[in-house]
DNA sequence: CCCCGCGCAAGAGCGGTGCTCTCGTTTGTG
DNA sequence: CACAAACGAGAGCACCGCTCTTGCGCGGGG
């Protein structure tokens, strides 16, 4: 009994809490963050709100736990499309990771306003949450890095008052490529995400117009300035 | 007394609204979008919650309100910057604007996060908006008009696929501009925001830590890829 | 100049929210 | 088997946006 000792209480509990998030989640998708409500969930699953708070502590924990979520599905979707070329060109590469963090914002845009958009309670609790960000980041990191051990890395140079946290910035996150290019990967990681929020919220509208091949532009500009150039 | 027919009315009527607007943008600077209360600012006005309803028809509508004023309070702080340097070569403006930018956003990060967060009721009015939000754009845009009839823009090429769209991008927004210029600008106007709002919404937390000249460097870089040389 | 009427503020009230507390019931374990 | 921990339900608190009704007071046309 000691491997299922609580295990069918435990049991349990994964899949109330996995229900939790699913329906929270459906909701997301359907009415937003701000319009999220632990009663609505509650009665879709047939329960008083107040069982809800044996799962998550608050409202604010239960969105947190979207958020985490929403980070691994976003990195996980990255991951498949830098997978699924693998044998391609680096800007290639680059190029359909890019397009992968759009269409997945694109079909999940209450979930990218979630992670990208603007905090929504007081004050959201980001350290549980930093793991999970950095996923889509490392594809990213890991894609330059190879084309660097391929010699397919053009290098450029960067301002003296630049250079220390340049060297700071490549040691945390890697070792292995350049300073400028960890700076500029960092500065076209933020960049990506300007014009992918741009188009889902919205600033778009009744300016861009074709956004798919706008944005394929747009993301083999960003992989020309980090220094990919095939 | 045409004029000033209903004068004493229309002035009073004028003043009350300023005055929720600025209990309203008190408590937007404080608490965030999401905890923006009507009620709250009745009582900090001493009305009753359900006076405010002779002045703003809804929440949303107050909310409206301030979105198209932080978006003139942006474009003030943008054109400001851009006059300061009037004589200054074309990328040193640039990346005075930007910094302008930057400031405005780091110093009212809920203003920012409410034009360029995510849509914070079910769904705002943008129609209303659209004019307001166009006019930090044009800063950039007529930055880069004066350094182009100065001929200090580089000229680059664009992809056949998006021809059409830069021709019709370029007819809409700057006719005096090339397509691909245009186009670029485009990018850079999203790619300078999603820098700003990473900074902002603490996507650089421990990340990036000297973030003045990392976002001054990449300001040049936008500059640079927009085609201004010097 | 005066009185009518319109604009205004107040209050009560409706349905909704997040969250807390209490109270039976279920359930797994020592 | 009995005990304790986990659980769900329900009532209740304070707050929210929004509506409706009521009564007051000031502005402006006769």
């Amino acid at each position: 009994m000691s491997s299922t000792a609580h295990g069918a209480r435990a049991r349990a509990r994964i899949e109330v809490t996995a229900a939790i998030k699913d329906a929270a989640r459906r909701q997301l998708a359907e009415e937003g963050a701000a319009r999220l409500s632990l009663r609505a969930v509650a009665r879709e699953l047939g329960l008083a709100s107040s069982a809800l708070y044996r799962y998550f502590p608050s409202r604010d924990e239960l969105l947190t736990a979207l958020i985490i979520d929403a980070y691994d599905s976003l990195g996980a979707a990255a991951e498949a499309a830098r997978d699924a070329e693998a044998g391609a060109p680096p800007v290639a590469r680059w190029v359909a990771v890019c397009e992968a963090v759009r269409r997945w914002a694109l079909a999940h845009p209450h979930e990218c306003a979630l992670i990208y958009g603007s905090p929504v309670p007081g004050y959201s609790a980001p350290q549980d949450t930093v793991p999970a960000a950095a996923r889509v980041g490392r594809v990213f990191f890991a894609l330059t890095a190879e084309a660097h051990r391929d010699g397919a890395l053009a290098r450029s140079d960067l301002p003296a008052e630049l250079a220390p946290e340049a060297a700071r910035m490549a040691a945390d996150l890697a070792p292995d490529l350049p300073p400028e290019t960890v700076t500029a990967l960092v500065a076209a990681w933020a960049e990506l995400f300007g014009l992918v929020c741009f188009e889902v919220f919205g600033q778009f509208h009744r300016v861009v117009e074709e956004r798919e091949p706008f944005f394929r532009h747009a993301a083999e500009r960003l992989a020309h300035g980090v220094g990919l150039r095939r």
